[in-house]
RNA sequence: GGUCGCGUAGCUCAAUUGGAUAGAGCAGCAGCCUUCUAAGCUGCCGGUUCUGGGUUCGAGUCCCGGCGCGAUCACCA
């Protein structure tokens, strides 16, 4: 890379001139902001102790070095501190020839055999998928999907939440009053139906709690004297004891949620090479705690419950089980963990889990580094912040949770209003229109969420629909499609685009998309880095933004110079490429024709 | 209350990890379709980066105090 060769010759420069013993790595080389000439800037400031003379000496005479050292570079000018280093035209275009035919560029090939294993969605089987849910698997789909571009084997996991207490309050509700209905004969879908359940308890649990906080009890007795509750502890006990009964009606409704779920992520295109389910696990983890009273690491109070003691690492006493025997949620996520790293000898495991959560991945570290797990160290929590509506959280008590399937299908209604407005289904048959209004109503809403720093909190409001027109998910789209139309022109017109040609002098417009395309291995090696999809989105969006002024200004096809158009067609055959392949990354699909 | 995080244009988000005059989109206003797709392009308007101090050649970014918002501290997951 172009930006390594300067910093090489950088150092050399220092080193020479001022017998200095700079590494490359301590020179940082930026791109030179639009307003200033050149392409890429060093600053000179961090090194004026070294060169003891102003900054302006001190840049022209490395830039005087540089130049003189590095045939690629043409010319340089200094401002203030900061020199700005002009690359001859030249490598841009040998560039493009060079990568024009590289399919895979910007991609990296597998370095290591050990995979990462990214665990995402991870719902549980008693409410349909909601917005934050959706946050949650685009974030984890494009990073599996940029993590692979830069060279790592990952394996897509999803841990389901198909046991517990607030499981059995689904069955118990359903027993008590929804029995005998079944999605099919309510002709909703299954995890719609289960959801419904769920509410139902809840509804009818705090009916409960306040007869009884009539009668004179404070709220946590009530909860503790409810016999729905009662029931459904009851009934979680008969689960782990492996009651035929209760286990049939379990896996009946659980069914009924799995097959609601694979609709709503096939829509979305995600998938999972494994899906753990915590039924499956929680025994493990329960040996796991077994194993730690035993040595020792773990304490049993005389309840009967066990804990570990976090105390000397700052935090507090942590339940791992319940007096009744039964486990908890950080149970049996001591027990997937073990199971992963048994099966797969990760590199890393990554969790991608709310910010809500980030107490609970300490622990969890803390408690396996406790139990002698080296490897404690290689969980990263990929903590990701929630998705708020304009009141705040979303609460499913007030109604106010965004769900899935509804909000792709009104992005979905969105974008075949606005597509039939614009006339752009007129010529398409109802099946490529459907197949459109899809990938632009996906794209919207993909690109809306991923866009932003997953760290980040962000807003999502209802009212306003997400946006197709500006910084989006369509623009780009847009853009590819418009160059799609533009090859296939130029292809009926017989340009041959296959072969380099020499464009003579060129626009500093497409030395500005040229420098953007160069730049793409970088952006997935950070967006990787720092496990941060928006970054992807971010390039694809400028990239799109470039080429729409350059096609908005620059004859393409009616460019008289043969050498020229062939040159311009080259250039967007390669920018199409690429922003199909960072559109790749973030799971959304580019249509020919829009 | 303890801990962690956040606060940038009317709104939604950026800012190359301490660098040059803080940038985009939306909303508002004014323009551009007999010529390669107007889901596009151009221009205008919009900022005391919550606040007060500090560190240094340089701070939206780092440190300390204050204010505001959120999460968490569950025998929920």
């Amino acid at each position: 890379m172009i930006e390594h060769q300067i910093q090489l010759k950088a150092s050399e420069a220092f080193n020479s001139l001022y017998s200095a013993s700079l590494q490359p790595s301590e020179i940082s080389v930026q791109k030179t902001r639009k307003e200033f000439e050149g392409d890429y800037t060093i600053n000179v400031f961090p090194f004026l102790k070294i060169s003891r003379q102003s900054p302006e000496d001190t840049a022209v005479r490395i830039g005087n070095f540089i130049t003189e050292n590095m045939p690629e570079l043409q010319s340089y000018n200094v401002i203030k501190g900061f020199l700005n280093l002009t690359i001859d035209q030249s490598f841009w275009i040998g560039f493009i020839d060079a990568e024009i035919n590289d399919d895979s560029f910007g991609t990296v090939q597998q370095l290591s055999d050990k995979p990462v294993v990214i665990e995402f969605s991870s719902p549980n089987t008693n409410k349909p998928l909601h917005l934050g849910h959706v946050r949650n698997n685009l974030i984890g789909s494009s990073l599996a999907e940029i993590l692979r571009a830069s060279g790592h084997r990952v394996v897509k996991v999803n841990l389901v939440n198909d046991r517990g207490i607030h499981i059995c309050k689904s069955m118990l509700a359903w027993q008590k009053w929804f029995e005998g209905k079944t999605p099919e004969d309510a002709q909703v879908k299954g995890d719609k139906l289960v959801g419904d359940c769920y509410v139902e308890f809840d509804k009818r649990l705090r009916q409960e709690v306040e007869s009884l906080m009539q009668q004179g009890l404070e709220r946590e007795e009530a909860e503790k004297k409810s016999l729905l509750m009662a029931e459904a502890r009851e009934m979680l006990m008969h689960w782990e004891a492996n009651d035929p009964k209760v286990r049939k009606l379990w896996a009946n409704m659980n069914g009924w949620v799995y097959e609601g779920f694979d609709q709503t992520y096939k829509r979305l295109g995600i998938d999972f090479d494994k899906v753990y389910y915590e039924s499956d696990t929680f025994l493990l983890g329960k040996s796991i705690v077994d194993e730690g009273l035993r040595n020792g690491k773990l304490f049993r109070k005389d309840d009967g419950s066990v804990w570990a003691d976090l105390t000397n690492e700052g935090l507090d006493e942590k339940l791992l089980l319940r007096a009744d025997g039964t486990s908890v949620y950080m149970t049996q996520d001591l027990g997937t963990a073990q199971l992963r790293h048994d099966e797969y000898d990760p590199e890393k495991l990554l969790y991608v889990v709310g910010n809500e959560q980030n107490y609970h991945f300490d622990v969890l570290k803390l408690i396996l580094a406790k139990l002698g797990r080296k490897w404690a160290d290689n969980i990263i929590h990929v903590s990701y912040g929630m998705v708020e509506l304009p009141q705040g959280k979303m609460k499913s008590r007030e109604g106010t949770v965004v769900d899935a399937d509804d909000l792709m299908d009104q992005m979905y209604i969105t974008a075949e209003n606005m597509a039939r407005e614009l006339g752009k289904a007129d010529e398409l048959s109802s099946k490529e229109s459907e197949k459109l209004f899809e990938t632009i109503s996906q794209g919207a809403l993909k690109f809306f969420i991923l866009r932003v720093d997953p760290k980040k909190n962000m807003l999502f409001n209802p009212e306003e629909s997400i946006d197709f027109n500006g910084h989006t998910g369509p623009f780009i789209q847009y853009t590819y499609a418009r160059i799609r139309s533009l090859l296939k022109k130029a292809e009926e017109r017989g340009h041959l685009v296959d072969n380099p040609t020499d464009p003579g002098e060129v626009l500093p417009k497409e030395i500005e998309i040229l420098k953007l395309l160069y730049g793409y291995p970088s952006v997935i090696h950070n967006a990787a880095k720092d496990l941060n999809p928006a970054l992807v989105a971010g390039y694809a969006y400028e990239l799109s933004r470039e080429y729409n002024q350059f096609y908005q200004e620059v004859n393409i096809l009616r460019e008289a110079d043969t050498m020229k158009a062939v040159f311009r067609l080259r250039m967007s055959l390669f920018t199409a490429r690429v922003i199909a392949s960072t559109m790749g990354l973030l799971g959304i699909d580019v249509p020919e024709k829009m």
